[in-house]
DNA sequence: CCCAGTTGTGTAACTGTATAACGTGTGCGA
DNA sequence: TCGCACACGTTATACAGTTACACAACTGGG
């Protein structure tokens, strides 16, 4: 267990704050807009905010989006297949959508196997306009 | 056509040299590794080395990676599906491996249909451990 | 030929993203 | 109680990418 346990999962007082401010936003977010979110809740410097994700991560609840370089809180609580997560970002509305799919997953994992890769983690990424915005 | 013709692929000096860097490297390089490496050749800021890199990334010649924030030759001479390349990233020596695969690229444009989501751009990247690095 | 538009280039300053290298405090087990 | 692991705080710095402005070189049409 954790030594603080300021929160119902188990987290620290900071990686608290920070998976707060992600659920929140319901949306993707950098580490930087954290930062200024958390500011009077006493946070000062971006690393504050960096080990608190990394551990949120770490443990499944947040994901971060390599094409955007910000964060977005796990879709569902215990985001099974996180290894394999696909997402679909809107470049209009800055929506992201997670998707999670076996058959994408296998493949993956078969390309992998193919060239002998020990895979331990996968980005995917699927920029575009979203059906909203394309009917605007 | 262009205006210098520096190269025999009609790209311009800047470009040219920024390629060649990549091309010399055989593996992905940060923006600035590359301006390091041609500083002797007359580079002096980070914009010089973006420029030719956004040309020639819009031309096929070289993909960004996005988890490493790096960007690399790419493999074939006429790069085609370069829109759905997959890459395998070794994390222990670096080495990238560029895939193209047709049933993967037939899933995600499925997916994206599935949400009417109008698909401009995937990234795809596989991070673990090299069959090389693996046995060693 | 000249002019206007486009594209490539050079330079400086700046914002944004992420990490390194310190040191401190706290809980926990040997 | 000693040391270890871990969260935390602070400063500085490295790396990534952009904005703004100016100039040079080619291109196309009148």
């Amino acid at each position: 267990m954790n030594q603080h346990a300021y929160s119902t999962e188990g987290l620290t007082k900071n990686q608290s704050l920070v998976m707060n401010e992600l659920s929140k936003a319901g949306g993707p977010l950098g580490a930087y807009a954290i930062l200024d979110q958390l500011r009077d809740r006493g946070f000062r410097a971006p690393l504050q905010v960096y080990r608190a994700l990394d551990k949120l991560v770490e443990a499944g609840l947040v994901h971060k989006l390599e094409s955007l370089n910000a964060f977005v809180a796990c879709r569902q609580p215990g985001c099974e297949g996180h290894e394999t997560t696909a997402f679909m970002i809107c470049e209009t509305c800055g929506q992201t959508t997670e998707i999670s799919d076996s058959a994408l997953a296998k493949r993956l994992k078969k390309l992998a196997g193919d060239f002998e890769f020990a895979l331990r983690e996968t980005t995917i990424e699927l920029r575009g306009t979203c059906h909203l915005c394309s009917t605007n």
